[in-house]
RNA sequence: GGCGCGGUACCCAAGCGGCUAAGGGAGAGGUCUGCAAAACCUCGAUUCGUCGGUUCGAGUCCGACCCGCGCCUCCA
């Protein structure tokens, strides 16, 4: 049984898709006006482990992930490089697709963008008029909070105690009430917009996702993600679009990621303590130990960026990567010893199964995944593990890191001729017990981040950063 | 003011009523090794922010308090 944390009931529910064997999943993608930051990618990777978990369960995915071409800050940013929307975003867009491949994030099946969406945002700000839920002021069409008595079930906020908040500001456009939001903007000069029924404008951001989402997947679909600042209010507004247009439950399963935030606190360009993942990239951090970094804390829980605590994170993963390496290369018997290792592969994978499906509990997971190699490393040393039961354990470990994917490629890295020749070297050295200069090559390539370990089978080298 | 999260060993982090409080990192000792590295073995919290309460039994439930943090119409 799957079991998720519901920010909608406030309670872990067992999950349980409207299809049998299908899930239809929603997330909350970049708005494209600068770089995302390690964060966002936080968010990211734990939709890709929640993804990577259901489709190790056996679920087939429908995935759809927004992008916000078209906002306030996208506006801004092309207006001061003089550039049209779609070469603004372009580059950034770009650069998205390029971050989620190299943080091994599985691409979702659509990403609809905001401007190749307006009719549909149109089609639906047109419904909540008929309906009544939405009103036309001054060019601009603001949804009405006072016609949706559920507004605040997701975030738990009362509508009456919103005005009574730290924060009311005046937007620049006009609406009926202060708690009424936007959705759809008039035209305004020096920005870009959309000849419509609804006249000439731009689509309010909120409506943007409950348009897009509901295109792809339906009325209603099963799990919807973000961050949770995004509960409040674009996933209330959400709803409220949605329920008030469409008459039915918008989501079923609502899962929110908690913050990353930096040296114990918020990320912000002012304080200098905003990272994005090229900026790590050219500090020669390895994307995937920023990845096993990310998700090796519990999604609900707030995560502290330190470099130390990525240092710790790289030497958790490195081990998982050195046991991988001793079982593909070491020669073992071929004595078939391999019941008391089935009986310890089938217990690992159920461990590492049902700490995920008890809503993600990505601890646990690891643990029974430490715990399964510290137990074959142990045969190992004892010489009791045998070709066929190290094949065994490494399929299932390679099946863990189907949700993991953390393990390095397959495929062998090469070395330059040069370096190798110096392994040879060494090698001659060790042979002549000329250690002195053996011990020196050593040092050598380490300074060059190449690391070697001799073993009974001969020298293996790895890579460090 | 409202809503919410967290405080478990030097660091990260599970456990959420009941076997000796997971796991990882760092550290100490040992085995192996020319030396390293990796690996293995051993050690490491009589104790879970504080104080009360409930209970046969509490990090785990209840109350109060102390610290840190987030959100309250830009935000993953």
């Amino acid at each position: 049984m799957i079991r998720f944390y519901n920010t909608l009931s406030g309670k872990t529910e067992e999950f349980k898709p409207l299809r049998p064997g299908q899930v239809g999943l929603y997330t909350c993608g970049p708005t494209v006006y600068d770089y995302p930051h390690i964060g966002n990618y936080r968010a990211y990777i734990f939709e890709d482990i929640l993804k990577r978990f259901l489709i190790f369960s056996g679920f087939k995915m429908t995935h759809v992930m927004n992008i916000t071409d078209v906002d306030d800050k996208t506006i801004k940013g092309a207006n001061v490089l003089g550039l049209s929307l779609n070469d603004y975003t372009k580059k950034y867009i770009e650069a998205f697709f390029e971050d989620l491949k190299v943080l091994r994030i599985l691409p979702a099946d659509y990403y609809p963008r905001a401007t190749e969406h307006i009719e549909d945002m149109v089609r639906m700000v047109r419904g909540l008029l008929d309906k009544g839920y939405a009103y036309l002021k001054d060019g601009s069409v603001y949804f009405s909070l006072i016609r949706f008595p559920d507004y605040g079930k997701l975030s738990k906020i009362n509508k009456e105690e919103l005005k009574a908040g730290a924060r009311v500001e005046s937007d620049e456009y006009e609406k009926e009430s202060v708690y009424d939001f936007v959705l759809w903007k008039k035209a305004r000069p020096g920005e870009p917009c959309w000849e419509t029924e609804l006249g000439p404008g731009r689509p309010g951001w909120h409506i943007e996702c409950s348009a897009m989402s509901t295109r792809y997947l339906g009325p209603t679909f099963d799990i919807h993600c973000g961050g949770i600042d995004n509960i409040f209010p674009h996933h209330e507004n959400e709803i409220a679009q949605s329920e008030a247009y469409y008459g039915q439950k918008f989501v079923n399963y609502w899962l929110h990621c908690h913050h990353l935030v930096v040296d114990g606190e918020k990320m912000s360009k002012s304080k200098g303590n905003f990272y994005t993942l090229r900026d790590l990239l050219a500090r020669k951090i390895d994307p995937v130990d920023l990845r096993y970094f990310l998700l090796s804390t519990h999604y609900r829980k707030m995560l502290n960026f330190t470099f130390d605590n990525l240092e710790q994170a790289k030497a958790s993963r490195q081990r998982i990567i050195d046991f991988v390496y001793v079982l593909q290369h070491q020669p073992l018997p071929e004595t078939s010893q391999t019941e008391s290792a089935s009986a310890l592969v089938a217990s690992a994978l159920s461990n590492f199964q049902d700490s995920l499906a008890d809503d993600l509990n990505i601890s646990a997971a690891l643990a029974a995944l430490f715990e399964f190699i510290r137990e074959i490393n142990s045969r190992l040393a004892r010489n009791e593990l045998s070709r066929q039961a190290a094949d065994q354990v490494l399929t299932a470990i390679y099946q863990m890191d189907k949700v993991l994917a953390v393990l390095p490629e397959k495929k062998e890295e090469e070395l330059p001729a040069e370096i190798l020749k110096k392994i040879e070297q060494r090698e001659q050295a060790r042979r002549e017990k000329n250690f002195a200069l053996a011990d020196s090559i050593r040092q050598e390539l380490l300074q060059q981040g190449i690391v070697l370990e001799d073993t009974r089978e001969g020298v293996r080298w790895k890579k460090i950063n």
